[in-house]
This record gives structure tokens, sequence and C-alpha cells, in this order.
DNA sequence: GCCGCTCTTAAAGACTCCTTAATAACTTTT
DNA sequence: AAAAGTTATTAAGGAGTCTTTAAGAGCGGC
């Protein structure tokens, strides 16, 4: 589903140039030549964006559309030789969301789809999570599960354990750490480090004296280890 | 913000025009005839949707968007007398919705706009209802119930409170939570935030001093927390 | 015009978090 | 095994942030 497009154009020809195109951009892309082959297509797969061609010879676009927004809110683009005024308010009018004029250029489809499924999909930010023991990291909420349940860190604290955990199983020296979450020209102490360290293994290890993620590599810094 | 949009155009016997238009299909039309009028605007309301001329006296559409882009999410209609195809796609790629190249007819502009409005707000006759311990919040109907009883809010507490309902589990920066509530560039003082939040949390929360769900997230912002 | 409601701001106090220093514990080397 | 160097641990002070209250501005309704 992710990034997966349907194209709906009996031009065989220009759909295999577009879908060539569009998966060099990541897009999955299938395609269908007629309204029939489309709805069986449709019966087994959701995909993220339809790129639909108005003229078909078992059925119009409009008329495809007009099915699919009975059950569906997916993103619909025509694309079309026809390119009345009168054509493209239909196209919007019944439901879809945007009117390409055929011919148009590999680059605007490209941007305008991008566009489509930024706005349908795409500010929402996609989550980074990453988990060690019990312990999960949701690096783009910002927050902290063990076992479950919320744990809350401090600003540093999230800093510093988003450092280890997007280097998981290397170790970082304590330079590198300050100039990471301090910023590079800080002028704190080593020791500080060493505290939000304990705090950290205070916060997420079993026993903070013994850690098993947060481990000291003696002489350089911090490793986050992953499952041993 | 319902259905508030702001025209961005030198033109002003145009946007007279369009707005009128407008207006008479239920929207709220603002007109701002240069970059800087339209970010005092900006700075004091959030619009539902932007309609935004590229070529402005002191500044350009695209400039303006770029702007926006950095705080909001706000949808975006180009229209433009430079119909050009390099003009079409920087517009999509700096994060525009939609470009409408001049002139254009009345009636598929607002076919344009109502387009991009059912995408971005809704094929929302359902009804999104979100809830948190006792708390029942219908984004929809704008009604709030407590352990089955009504809360009234105001209108920035309800516009909060969904910001925050829309998110829960993430943690909104202030400055996200100012510019989603009170417009991309608005200048309202932080402590007006912290006040809109001591009063949600005195209209919700058990004990307002020690909030459940609508939690601080020192140097960030807040975040609701869903069931513990 | 007056009243009430909402929004905004300022100011004081409460609180969180960060940093540091001092001492204890540990690791490595000799 | 002791010395030297490194890291762990604790607690306290202070900077900065948030909470809370109250008062004034603005708007609409009566």
């Amino acid at each position: 589903m992710e990034r997966s497009l349907l194209i709906i154009d009996d031009d065989a020809d220009l759909s295999f140039v577009i879908s060539d195109m569009l998966e060099g951009y990541g897009y999955q892309v299938t395609c269908a030549e007629s309204a029939e082959e489309a709805f069986s297509l449709l019966e087994n797969k959701s995909f993220a964006l339809i790129l639909l061609d108005i003229n078909l010879p078992d059925s119009t676009g409009f008329e495809i559309c007009r099915e699919l927004r009975r059950v569906s809110t997916v993103p619909i683009i025509f694309a079309s030789a026809r390119t009345s005024e009168n054509d493209r308010i239909s196209g919007f009018d019944i439901g879809g969301d945007d009117y390409l004029p055929k011919p148009y250029s590999m680059k605007e489809l490209l941007s305008r789809v991008n566009a489509l499924m930024r706005r349908t999909y795409g500010y929402a930010d996609k989550e980074t999570v990453v988990s060690f023991g019990s312990v999960r990291v949701n690096i783009t909420s910002r927050t902290v599960t063990k076992n479950g349940e919320a744990v809350s860190l401090s600003l540093k604290e999230f800093d510093l354990l988003s450092c280890l955990c997007s280097h998981m199983g290397t170790a970082l020296s304590k330079e590198r750490l300050l100039s990471e979450v301090w910023g590079a020209f800080s002028a704190v102490e080593p020791s500080t480090l060493a505290v939000h360290i304990r705090w950290l293994r205070e916060k997420l290890e079993d026993d903070p004296a013994q850690p098993r993620y947060i481990k000291t590599v003696y002489k350089v810094g911090y490793i986050l280890e992953a499952e041993e």
C-alpha cells in the first residue's frame, strides 16, 4: 500500500514509460488497460494513489471515479487528452483531486503525484522506533516506554539516548557524545555526561550499577548494546 | 478557521471578484495585496486554504510558500499568469498543492478549491471522536464531555485540544501549537499558550495541578497522553 | 452603554533540569 | 598489590522554565 500506484490507461506504451519513471522514484506501479481489469485489481489490493485516464475502451475514468468514491477516498489524478474546462470541472466535482491534460511531461506528473501524496499521507511525520530489551524509544514523538509504561526523560537525557540509539552497537567517544548533545563548541565537563548516563541507566536499566544495555567503554566512551 | 480563505494577489479588482464568488459558496475570504500585508494577517489568524499569486510587489508567491512551509501545512494553490512548466513544477516542489494558470474561470477555481478542501479536511461527514480517561472529544461537532456531562470550551481552547488530540501520544512543541492554533506567524506570547493549557486542565483534569493527560514536556511543549 | 465572555499579557512563585564538585569505586599498569 | 588514571555516584546551587493569578483589552449581545 505504502507507495503503490495504480495507472488506468488503455495506452499500454505510455503506461509503461510512466511506470518506469515512477518506479525510479520509489513508487510501486501497477497498470490496468481497462475498467474491468482495474476493478479486479481493486478488489484484491488497495493503492495509495490512482492515475486515471478518462477515455477507456469499456467505460470512462469519470465512471470509475464515481464508483470508487462510493467506498473510498483514495487520491485520484485524472489524465486526459480531453482538455476542455468542462471536463476538468467534472473531474473535480465527482471527486478527483487533480487533472492533468495530456500530453504532460514526466517531471510535471512526478511533481503532482508527489504533491498529492504529501498532502494525503505526507505531513504526518513517519515514526522512527528503536528498541532494546523491554525499552522502546520513539525518536519521532520523543517518547520512551519500558515494559509498556511511559518513561519520562528530560531534554538532554533524551538527546543523549537518541544519539546512542542511532548508533546502536557502536561505541561513541565522550567527545562525540558531548558535541552531539551539547553542541560542537560547548564547554561542559565530562562529568556532566557521566551524570546523564547515570540517570539514563536509573530509568532504563533493571540494575543501574550493572548495566546490560548502556555500557561503558573504558577510556573511550559509551555504547548501546543490542540484545545479547 | 473552518472555511476561511486567504487570497494574496496585488490585483485588488480580481481578488474582489473572486472573493465575492467564493463567499457565495460559503467561504469567508480575506484578501492581501502584498507579502507584507499577508504576513501581518497570518500573525493573527489561521486560514483553511491560501490562494497565492506568484508576482507580488514586494516578494514572490514562491517565497511566501517557502516561509509558510517552515511552520505550517496549510493547503496552498498557486495562481499565476506565469504558465511555464518550470513555474508549475517549482510551485509543487516547494510545497504547493495546486497550480492554476491565469486567466482561469471562476468555476474552475471553485472546483479546485472545493477539491483541495475535501482532500485536506474531509471526507468528513463521518464523526471523529477521541477519548482519554472519562473525556470524550468530538472533533466534528466540536463538543466535549466529561463523565457524560457537556464541557463548554472556548474557540481557542477547543482548537488547542483538537490539535493535541489529533497527535495523541506525541509531544507537540510550543511553536507547533502556536502556529496551528494562532496562525502560522502568530506573534502571541508563549505565556498565552500556558494560560490556555491551564484552562483546559481546569476543565478536563481531575486535579489540574497534577495532570494525568495534558502533560508538560519540559523545554519542548505539551503532550496528550493516552491511558496509562 | 453596560455587562459578560474570551483572549492576551505581565509578574511572582514553584518547580525542573543542568551543571559542578567531591568522594567512592573501579580498571589498568607497573 | 599498589599506584595512577578513569568512571560512578551523590547532593547541592543556580539558571531557566512553567504555573498560576489577576488585570486589562476587545468584542458582541442585551
